[in-house]
DNA sequence: ATTGACCCTGACATGATGTGAAGGTCCATG
DNA sequence: CATGGACCTTCACATCATGTCAGGGTCAAT
């Protein structure tokens, strides 16, 4: 197959296509005289759980876990649960910090009039000195395609 | 003050002061005969009003409207309000997309049975052909700080 | 032979942020 | 005065996933 019909059959566009391969989430894929990457039709499969993947927030490292253990017939699908589940736990993480941004924020607007006087403590609660939120207590991640 | 001690006195990396500036959200401070930034004490205050704006997810364009709005004595605050209003949305929203992909996760999780044999439901469901998430839906937007 | 659809590589851009280099300045101490 | 360390300057490169564009080759059908 070439690229543009593994693309059509995935939904992964050539250029991503090309991407995974540079970074190691592809393999090679033989080449035809031409030139042209010839993709066996494993690769649909491969790019489509790549995709589905990224699609449930699974950052590049995380791919890579998987599909290696994807690739060994062995392994115990225990190993597959743990990383499933630590990932689940991280998109909990940042949908609770999402959360609590909002509840911030709805406190300042819940000070605020909304109408025409100019007075505003959101505009006074942003300028006033606050604890920044501490940084060892998060994990700089990836961000789920489409999401932020 | 030199942007050491603004540095400090904000918790805002010089880097980012520099590139605050670049990008027009802080103004070009006076320079000092040997080229040093000069910053009023009025910096520190919109430099925490930007540092918060960010923690609280913000983009730079919602930033730099929120800046003139701040700028402007004569706003009616419901103008903020509005803009304020529409962002917790946006949390929102977000915030609920991850808890979509982690409830989808954890329905695959579910069905993995997590000992010793190889078969695992995770695995086979992350290859299978999925509905990718419709883009038509959703604003490709920053990323709050830390949060992804 | 021409045309349109396909493929190739390589490069630039995004956005917030870090890091590092190369060089000037300021001040305190010897 | 000289030296060192702490400070400042600009510029450039890296991240990461993704798009897009440019310049050039290829294939298939007319």
């Amino acid at each position: 197959m070439n690229i543009g019909q593994v693309s059509k059959a995935t939904g992964v566009s050539q250029r991503m296509i090309r991407h995974y391969e540079g970074i190691g989430l592809m393999p090679s894929p033989d080449r035809r005289d031409n030139g042209y990457r010839d993709y066996p039709s494993r690769s649909v499969e491969r790019l489509r759980f790549i995709a589905n993947a990224r699609d449930l927030g699974f950052s590049v490292d995380e791919i890579g876990a998987l599909l290696s253990l994807w690739d060994d017939r062995e392994r115990a699908s225990s190993e597959v649960k743990a990383i499933a589940l630590v990932h689940a736990e991280e998109l909990a993480r940042k949908a609770a910090a999402l959360e609590a941004m909002r509840g911030t924020l709805l406190e300042l607007v819940a000070g605020c009039s909304g109408d025409a006087r100019p007075d505003c403590p959101i505009l006074a609660g942003l300028a006033e000195e606050r604890q920044r939120s501490p940084q060892e207590l998060t994990v700089a991640h990836r961000r789920p395609k489409e999401v932020m």
